[in-house]
DNA sequence: GCACTATATTCCTTAAAAAGAATATATAAG
DNA sequence: CTTATATATTCTTTTTAAGGAATATAGTGC
């Protein structure tokens, strides 16, 4: 029960679903995230470490940088089906549309500096 | 969106988990429900208000009661899928397990006098 | 109408989560 | 070793959600 509520809290927030959204289609570092969704750096950061407590992102260090990723879900029998489904869901929504459209743009050299 | 996080959020806590998870067994009245979970009554109605409104349980009056079950999850496609897959969640979690196992030894008539 | 019972709502208090500012850590480059 | 940069953490404040007590509503039966 008490992973279940975790991985729920998680999701109960629009900022780390919209975080959730864009790794789908690209592996990301804080800085580009917090590019993306225009937030600073700690709260990006904080709310990477409730995604990764939640089983849902997994992160790689890089150097300097820090890539986050979706996990592969296997950490809880909800979180495998909640991101497979996460991958149809929302897609529709125009706010996570105008934020995938801008993925290809993020330059991590232009915005890290 | 906002429709997804307040799925999300009805579901992040533990009461109104259990209450569905018994739902699938049973449609139940406040005081069943109560007496299940030994939650104050006011307490029982505020997490069935939360959970109707996120479109997971629905009620129906019958005189002096209101017997809540399970949605059809119409609502959202979050809550269909949501619902579906909370059928085999959870039910190797032991205090489901013994709620689930109370439930046919509840009683309206008694309980609710 | 009145009394009774099941449920809902309101209001207030408490607990938990989020936001913000500041600071700390870690790695890279000179 | 110093500087610079990306990220993480801490601490404080604000917001949001949960709990509890009291009261309101809506049926039922007399």
């Amino acid at each position: 029960m008490k992973d279940f509520i975790i991985v729920m809290k998680a999701l109960s927030d629009p900022n780390r679903v919209k975080i959730i959204k864009m790794l789908q289609h690209k592996s990301m570092c804080v800085c580009e995230i917090k590019a993306a969704l225009k937030l600073p750096q700690p709260s990006v950061s904080k709310h990477l470490k409730i995604l990764e407590k939640a089983g849902l992102v997994s992160s790689q260090k890089d150097g300097l940088w820090v890539n986050y990723h979706l996990s592969n879900g296997r950490s809880t029998p909800y979180t495998a089906t909640i991101l497979e489904n996460l991958k149809h869901w929302l897609n529709d929504d125009s706010e996570i549309a105008r934020l995938i459209e801008k993925i290809p743009f993020l330059n991590r050299k232009e915005l890290c500096s």
